[in-house]
DNA sequence: AATTAGCACTCTACGATATTGAGTGCTAAC
DNA sequence: GTTAGCACTCAATATCGTAGAGTGCTAATT
């Protein structure tokens, strides 16, 4: 347990360290610090910080940085997460103006890059737990249709079904409206298994029928939960400080990010979590970012939609970021709720 | 005008560049070309194209380089554009399978990224040029709706529309029907200009519809109009070579690519052209992008639809990249035309 | 007249070496 | 418990020398 002057001593470095992002020497806290101790005096309460795993230096004759364990003790118990500044929120109005779901998510992956200075992204999976909301078919070509499948959070998904046989527009109103009067509403994960069921009560009187709807749907939902939508923006942040990478570093950071097998990992990770989520350097499980944080939080409907978050340098300034990233998710939230409201 | 042989000896010149990558010496040029000449006499022949401007060295005592000029020398007079590769073939064919165009065109990008070491895109603006297969409404609470219409390249757009009053669904379901009647198979460009002087006919029996339609199609093609989708994969090949590239160009190049701007700029200088288009080094307009050269094709229904191309390292293989991008936009155009087909 | 050998010259890349300065750790004095 | 002082460490930077790749020019060769 630390005792309260080294709390304060720690929450300096801290600080001070995001704020400049250079390891930090005894004389130069012992300056900036208000507590009025010599350089010595802050020498020995580093030397015992470093004891605690806190803090570290990169080399003898290095100032000390915060170690992974250090932000999270400094993020957990040395700051208060009070609520967003007002002319951060001035900010991201202007990106809530959207003409579709796919533009509000890229506007507000944008903002929040912007704002931040790191990568912000917006991830949209399992889409099972959504709501049918309206079901439609349009023929492209004799063989080709594709369904229009609209989501309570307003979500359009599309899918191109081949046909082996020229199917009637006429026989195609008839699924979509079956599907529609018997499965809106529900989630995804009810229709697939309600849909077998429910289908076969209508075999005795139609055949045929039962087939197609049965072949559609079994096809069009199994690849709706594939579609994982996910959006990115600010890549080129992430190489905004850290001048000494190493070129080839900065490659596989990249090709890590674009293939986001990463982010997958860590947000499986986070299901049903209701309170920011953040992995500190190593917690990210990727060697490549090391010295990066990512900061995520679920946005929800009745039960967990999707993640909003960044991925920044370890020492980015978290009391700022953290509500920013509350606030963004809570906004998500809202519009969602707001638009798959009660009425139809 | 070159000689037989200084033509040969600049090929070998580029044509060894573009394999290793590296600066190339008279000794070198000497062994490695057929024509069984000495070092010194290279050298001479060097010189010579030297002052035509088809090559270049970085500083005295290094070796030889292509300039810009000679790339498209290399490009327009010396080689010959076969046909794309089998073996390349059989790689794009698994992409192929999608279970929507958005989830095709991702899967373009990734394959021509892969194929080519470089940055892969599709962009696709000028929805105008689009016809329309199919409009819908659907409702998502009392005054959110969401408009979905499908164009004959089986592309399907939303756009949310807000309305002031509580629209009945049978309301909507008359909209749509009539939009669907009137003007399916047209062109937005031909719909944006007929839709006032056909509203107008219909004036005298039902006035308040007239005025809905009015405000909504208004809203919907404006906004299709504006909705230009652009993909990209591979981002991270742009830094596989140039070891000695500086990071914060770096960081700029990410910026400029993450902002698009400059592909936009080009790729409007190439609206309606029916050929590659091949940009080298300067000639992108971008200062960043100096090193790198960019191809792009149209792929298109019965007029421009959209572009598909390549950003990549400025001595890329050319023989085997340009067939591949054309193979491709020649793939895209025939799935549009496939899908969008006559029959309806 | 074209080609080649030879040589002086230029410039980068690389490694070795020295220097500087920031910062620590320890000890002894306050 | 705090501080001053000092020896020590190490990264960063600059300086220098060398090796090597390559050129350009001239004179010799074919």
């Amino acid at each position: 347990m630390l005792t309260e002057r080294e709390k304060i001593i720690f929450k300096t470095i801290v600080d001070v360290y995001i704020e400049k992002k250079e390891p930090l020497g005894s004389r130069y806290i012992s300056k900036v610090s208000s507590l009025g101790l010599s350089p010595a005096t802050i020498r020995n309460i580093m030397s015992d910080l470093e004891e605690q795993g806190l803090i570290t230096h990169p080399h003898t004759s290095a100032g000390r940085i915060p170690t992974d364990k250090g932000f999270k003790y400094y993020i957990e118990e040395l700051i208060s997460i009070d609520t967003i500044d007002n002319s951060l929120i001035e900010k991201i109005e202007p990106y809530m103006k959207a003409i579709n779901f796919d533009h509000f998510f890229s506007n507000m992956c944008t903002v929040i890059s912007e704002l931040t200075n790191s990568m912000g992204f917006i991830f949209e999976p399992k889409v099972s737990l959504m709501e049918l909301k309206h079901i439609e078919f349009v023929k492209l070509s004799e063989k080709r249709i594709i369904a229009i499948v609209v989501t309570n959070t307003g979500i359009v998904h599309n899918i191109l079904l081949n046909t082996t046989e020229d199917i009637k527009d006429n026989e195609l109103t008839k699924v979509s409206n079956y599907l529609n009067r018997h499965f809106k509403n529900k989630n995804f994960y009810e229709i697939k298994n309600d849909i077998e069921k429910q289908l076969l009560k209508e075999k005795e009187h139609l055949d045929h029928f039962v087939e197609k709807v049965k072949q559609f749907s079994d096809e069009i939902f199994n690849a709706i939960d594939m579609q994982n939508s996910f959006y990115m923006s600010g890549t080129s942040n992430l190489i905004n400080f850290n001048n000494k990478t190493d070129i080839d570093i900065l490659k596989n950071l990249l090709k890590s990010i674009e293939e986001k097998t990463f982010i997958y990992n860590i947000l499986n990770k986070c299901l049903y979590e209701n309170e920011i989520k953040i992995f500190i350097g190593s917690e990210i499980g990727n060697e490549v970012l090391k010295d990066y944080s990512l900061l995520t939080k679920s946005y929800k409907n009745s039960q967990v939609v999707g993640y909003v978050g960044v991925l920044g340098p370890k020492n980015m300034p978290y009391p700022s970021i953290i509500p920013l990233i509350n606030y963004t998710a809570e906004l998500i939230t809202k519009l969602l709720n707001n638009y798959g409201g009660n009425n139809d």
